[in-house]
DNA sequence: GTGAAAGCGCTAACAA
DNA sequence: TTGTTAGCGCTTTCAC
């Protein structure tokens, strides 16, 4: 039971492999008749063309490879969804690859890179001689990464968290800010905390201690709030790097005998669904993470068998979205989700 | 400034492509010094071989699909986590397909299936009829499915969640249920909603209302509390299809008024790592999903080439976790995650 | 409009 | 120990 392939077809219809190859292609110059007789064939011994071949005439694999950090969070399952989108769209496929900060994670890229025809790398994951080693072979674009040299997909993490810290000191008094979740080897999490920074030399304060250094998980999140508490260390508000640790927070802090926002206000990054359904409402702000991953694997993509890409940068759009959590009033119902 | 080919390394080290592609597999059987020789031009010129001629020579492309619902959510990361566990170690990938349940879905999964050795598809994700012609191909494991006729690995969700509810009505005397998260379109939540069914029935109860039927994410249980809620319709327990929607009750019926557990009991299934951290702690149902991923993926692998798999169905154990959301005194300290 | 043949990069009998 | 050669499944000139 072997699959059939170009030849078995063609000696079926008692045609050539060539002629086999255009009507799989839909080669005008094809008569009528013999494609119907050809086409008889096809589904009488239920071909169909295989991919390696194809590939391998082609030269190329119609897949690209997706590096992250890790596969858990919706962070990673957006931006997937977003580069599989595209890829479905031009019928080629993701292969995805968390490295998990493992050792021997350059060696698992390469062995992505040899089956890929481009790669997209989140930040952070791959150190730099690795990804100028893959550079130099294929088109490899960065998302949230710290520019570098390479093509660059992100977002203004800086800018938006100095909005948010912005609205906190200015709008509600606030002068005694913890930042959660800081990650020295995210060049992400960098951005935002050097945003949180920037808002509080421009307020003339200072934070309230050295950021909590915690995954970025809402695990981590409700450690965090535990861990405050049993310290004794809970300050007025507490600026988390993503929204997963600030619902982590949500949903520990009450527990704990904290109200928010009037004990404690928590803010977010990231505009999570859940944000706008969680009780208080989580203020955040939003990103278009969907969009990053469509962006960066479209850039990618049309980067194969092409020229190299341009290092440049594009940034895209955030806004700070305002909720219950950080004080403000509840602007409207919560946000519709079809379920 | 081509890749390199055997063919090149052969020229240049003057031996011939037999002997490249005998270096490259580490063939005991070559001199030392043509070994050297060769070596020395394979890192001269910069060659790797290429995945695609490899995989055409031996009619397999080292790539495990795995077919998910969607791509959102720590089950499914887990799950991945597993496969990607066991690709990695033999040395092949693993490609992902979030079919979101679209309607082209058949489409993208046989173009996965073109690109792949086997498969691992969770279940309710296809039909019938799509999954036996991919069966009749190449090798394919079914995840947490309703076994007919294909390999399946899974857990027990009716007996787990018998347990689990069973518990609650012998130990804490309720007996106004509500099922939270039915999909009948998921084998998954289908078991687990047979069991609740079940307890009931044992007990002498019958459900509290018909089983609110959202989605499997947090945010859609952040929806059902409100919408209860709105409705006036809180019951005493609310039986979660998952953690992910329970996690959304404790962020949400807090901010509504609501005392977990002392107004509302709220159980989950599947052991999120959150689970032990949100406040109160969450009693729950573990599920070794990691597991699952191995499991299926090994399988699934373990058949490519060989004689088709058994229908076998495999059980991985469960157990309860009783925490404090249904009213158990908290036992311990929340369980350690290593940061 | 159709076919023959070369070639994509690699492996594996079979020879030498 | 090494080389020759024939594929693996497909596409694509170049003839006819």
């Amino acid at each position: 039971m072997k699959k059939p392939t170009v030849r078995d077809i063609a000696r079926h219809a008692g045609v050539s492999v060539a002629t086999v190859s255009r009507v799989t292609k839909d080669d005008p110059k094809v008569a009528a008749s013999t494609r119907d007789r050809v086409l008889a064939s096809i589904t009488e011994l239920g071909y169909s063309p295989s991919a390696l071949g194809r590939a391998l005439a082609f030269q190329r694999f119609d897949a690209l490879g997706l590096v992250l950090p890790g596969l858990s969070g919706p962070y990673f399952a957006e931006l997937m969804s977003g580069a599989e989108s595209v890829t479905l769209r031009v019928g080629s496929a993701v292969l995805v690859l968390g490295t998990h900060l493992r050792a021997d994670s350059p060696k698992a890229v390469r062995q992505l890179a040899a089956r890929t025809d481009a790669l997209v790398v989140v930040g952070g994951t791959l150190g730099d001689a690795v990804l100028a080693e893959l550079a130099g072979r294929m088109p490899v674009v960065v998302v949230a990464g710290a520019p570098d040299g390479l093509p660059t997909v992100r977002t203004d993490g800086t800018a938006a968290v100095r909005a948010l810290v912005d609205h906190l000191v200015r709008q509600h008094g606030l002068r005694d800010l913890l930042f959660v979740g800081h990650d020295p080897g995210s060049p992400d999490t960098v951005a935002r905390y050097t945003g949180f920074l920037d808002a509080l030399a421009a307020a003339g304060l200072s934070e309230r201690g050295a950021p909590v250094q915690v995954g970025l998980e809402t695990v981590f999140g409700a450690m965090a709030a535990r861990r405050l508490h049993a310290a004794g260390r809970m300050p007025r508000a507490l600026v988390c790097a993503n929204d997963e640790i600030a619902i982590g927070m949500l949903a520990t802090l009450p527990g704990l005998g904290y109200r928010i926002p009037d004990d404690v206000v928590v803010v977010g990054f990231d505009d999570h669904a859940l944000a706008a359904n969680v009780s208080p409402t989580l203020t955040t702000v939003h990103q278009p993470v969907f969009e990053l991953g469509v962006k960066a694997a479209e850039l990618a993509m049309s980067a194969v068998g092409r020229d190299p890409l341009p290092a440049d940068v594009w940034t895209l759009p955030t806004h700070v979205v305002l909720r219950e959590s950080c004080g403000c009033p509840h602007p409207q119902e919560p946000e519709q989700v079809v379920p």
